[in-house]
DNA sequence: GGACAAGTGCTTGTATACAAGTGCTGCCCG
DNA sequence: CGGGCAGCACTTGTATACAAGCACTTGTCC
């Protein structure tokens, strides 16, 4: 799936598309269930069908997208099996990487997390803003473990559980909450406790994906509900 | 990643396309570092290039292919930190699904289990019949835990991984030692030992990663040395 | 002989035309 | 008045033509 190198391979509009319209499906900016039209987006963009085509193709290849030959594109709805999915999927790849600690931390990336959690405590902060530390401190977290790379690998399975931690952060955004959480997994592994830091980690992570049952009952239309319903074409009357 | 929802979509030549080729990858059939024109599979396979263009779009998405603009497409060499990543990866979910075991395991999967350890016993076992009982004996592993889902995610991630075991099983072909193992995980599981289900597992998953670095040795063109290197063309006299 | 440049043959990227399915609209006809 | 069916508007799927880059071959000119 989208490794980092795609993003450094010779420019194309294909992928420069792909990294935008995925850029607009996690940030919710394109809402879960709306539809695509190639021909739409190709004349809005000023390309042909060709490019808007193959990435599209390459974001359902993700599960952002569903493709329905003949009937239409749209942006997934968010699916609660694969949200449960990715969180049990991040919650065995981060406890694991605790429990794989070496003794001596990389100073560097300590001062970088000590650094990023600072940031977190900062007033008046945005939800981009926030959303791009907690990112970065979580990530941090699997570098000092040596598995930077499977990051890449968890961060393409949990589209799904990031636009839903969105839906929820931008209804109550209480990311004091979670500064105050990283802060104290962080001291759990500077001080060596590494029960400390997985249970910290845990509750962590299951506060996040708690609050999706809540965000669901208030708007049941961007979750999935039947997964193999097919949706079906419709005319409307509009004003140009 | 390619869920399993969308090989039960409305077939097209695409989608089939990427199916099979994706199956010749996983299977060796199609070599690490191999090329791939578009063009010459478009004329082997009696379609237009956009079809097969598009398939191996997918399967550069899934990371078993490697697209780059005006030079070719390749098949993705195994990238022996991508099977590190799929293995660290796979252990982190199979021994969180072990903890995660409900007290009364579901029967209609226990029998399924027991039936396919039999089966691995089996005297004259073809490679690829061990391969699918292998596969859905760790799936089967994960439906027990209630996370049948995630097999998913995590087959969709570990191509590389897959491609490093086949390497390793053509040359020793031990399937003996690893139904033995996979008995003994059973068992544990079971007797609801989990401490002892996790042990067995990690030992067997470790097993199955260790023989690559002989592997690797042994056919070193196989594998991917620097990620971020590129191929050049070649033009070569051949007789018609 | 040697250097440089056009040419060749391959690659993938993009644009465009047409094929084919779907669901609604509205006319035609009973 | 109502049923059926052709047509329309839209979708994605596929085929094809051309654009642009790369590496080598070959001809040409110095």
């Amino acid at each position: 799936m989208g490794r980092m190198a795609d993003s450094k391979r010779r420019p194309t509009s294909r992928r420069a598309l792909y990294h935008q319209l995925r850029r607009m499906v996690l940030t919710l900016e394109l809402a879960p269930g709306a539809a695509i039209s190639e021909n739409e987006l190709a004349a809005t963009l000023g390309v042909s069908r060709t490019p808007v085509r193959e990435s599209l193709i390459m974001l359902a290849q993700d599960g952002l997208v569903q493709i329905f030959p003949k009937i239409g594109s749209f942006v997934s709805r968010v699916d609660p099996a694969q949200v449960a999915d990715a969180q049990f999927l991040r919650e065995a790849v981060e406890l694991a990487a605790l429990d794989d600690l070496p003794d001596e931390l990389d100073a560097g990336v300590v001062t970088e997390l000590r650094e990023n959690l600072e940031h977190q405590r900062g007033p008046g902060l945005e939800l981009e803003e926030f959303f791009a530390l907690d990112e970065a401190f979580h990530q941090g977290l699997l570098r000092l473990s040596g598995h930077a790379n499977a990051w890449t690998t968890v961060a393409a399975a949990k589209g799904h559980l990031d636009r839903a931690r969105r839906l929820g952060l931008y209804e109550h955004a209480s990311s004091a909450e979670f500064a105050a959480q990283h802060a104290e997994i962080f001291e759990a592994v500077l001080s060596g406790d590494t029960e400390r830091a997985r249970g910290a980690m845990r509750t962590h992570l299951r506060a996040v994906f708690s609050d999706i049952e809540r965000i669901r009952a208030h708007s049941p239309q961007l979750f999935a509900t039947d997964s193999t319903a097919v949706p079906v074409r419709r005319s409307v009357a509009v004003w140009e």
